[in-house]
DNA sequence: AATTCACTTTAGAATCATTCTAACCCAATT
DNA sequence: AATTGGGTTAGAATGATTCTAAAGTGAATT
């Protein structure tokens, strides 16, 4: 299995250009919309992160972007279709789509509702067991859940 | 900590027994009513299951008890804040109650809805990353999502 | 530049799991 | 048997997500 390559730092600091982003759409096999373009903007132009619908669609609106909220979860659904997007369910109330899609784990803090990235390295999965007969292992992931410690 | 005590396998096997079950909720600080006994029947009565409210109504429907939905949701956030049962998230529409409390890890088949059990010991977890500052590890995760393999 | 057409966006309704409310019910105690 | 403090319930409410069907837009074609 080959990664995705590697960005320069400089290019995966800065803000992506939107003719990026274009790029980016159009090789998922997606047309390049204004909708698509704005939230790609927000999803993509700021280093890793993990967002729920609902804080995505106001980020969207505090950036006085006028996207309504079927267009924020049709976007995110096809932005995950596309593997854009990776889909985490650590919460029984809503879905965190996370936009690093490289091999990685989490930590999930339930009392603030906070994902936090484990880069794959960080954590040895030593031994797995053989999948049923007539399934394949799709993907293995760890979250680890913590809780705040308690003050000394 | 101390495990819980393993049972030998003939009481594990067969049905409990209703004064048994009427201990464990006492144990646990619980009320013995006629609905928590029931669904304590259900849960508890067959080996280790994972169930969701719905299918649990189902069960109880079809045997013939009359329990209402809230009910039925009331039983399983109470059974599992006294930590008789424990919540797995794995699919974004609905949770999984699971009646194995033991420490132990999830195959998940996407495609069937299905969760399977991995025993603590099948999976070796060599080694974790620190916790962030100020936050303790609760529980650790593993989760192996399955796809059906490809007709050969 | 106008036309076309498939795809996209949208407001609002619908769905579905889960929770809440407030009235009745029952297990435990006296 | 009366009291009382949960427990149970029908039905309403909530909240995330999806659906509908109508209006808008991107890309290709005249
Ligand atoms: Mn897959
Ligand atoms: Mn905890
Ligand atoms: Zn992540
Ligand atoms: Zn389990």
């Amino acid at each position: 299995m080959i990664g995705t390559p590697r960005m320069r730092l400089s290019e995966k600091t800065k803000a992506h250009r939107a003719d990026e982003l274009a790029d980016k759409l159009s090789t998922a096999g997606l047309r390049v919309t204004q909708a698509r373009l704005a939230l790609a903007h927000l999803l993509f132009g700021q280093g890793d992160r993990h967002v729920t619908a609902d804080a995505l669609r106001e980020e969207a609106l505090a950036a006085g972007l006028k996207i309504s909220q079927a267009t924020v979860y049709n976007t995110l659904n096809q932005f995950h279709a596309a593997g854009l997007l990776r889909q985490v369910q650590v919460d029984q109330a809503r879905s965190y789509f996370d936009t690093n899609i490289d091999a990685h784990h989490h930590f999930y803090v339930e009392e603030e509702a906070r994902l936090i990235d484990i880069a794959a390295q960080e954590v040895d999965v030593a031994r797995l067991p053989d999948s049923p007969k007539g399934y394949d292992v799709d993907r293995v992931e760890v979250i680890i859940r913590l809780d705040k410690s308690p003050k000394a």
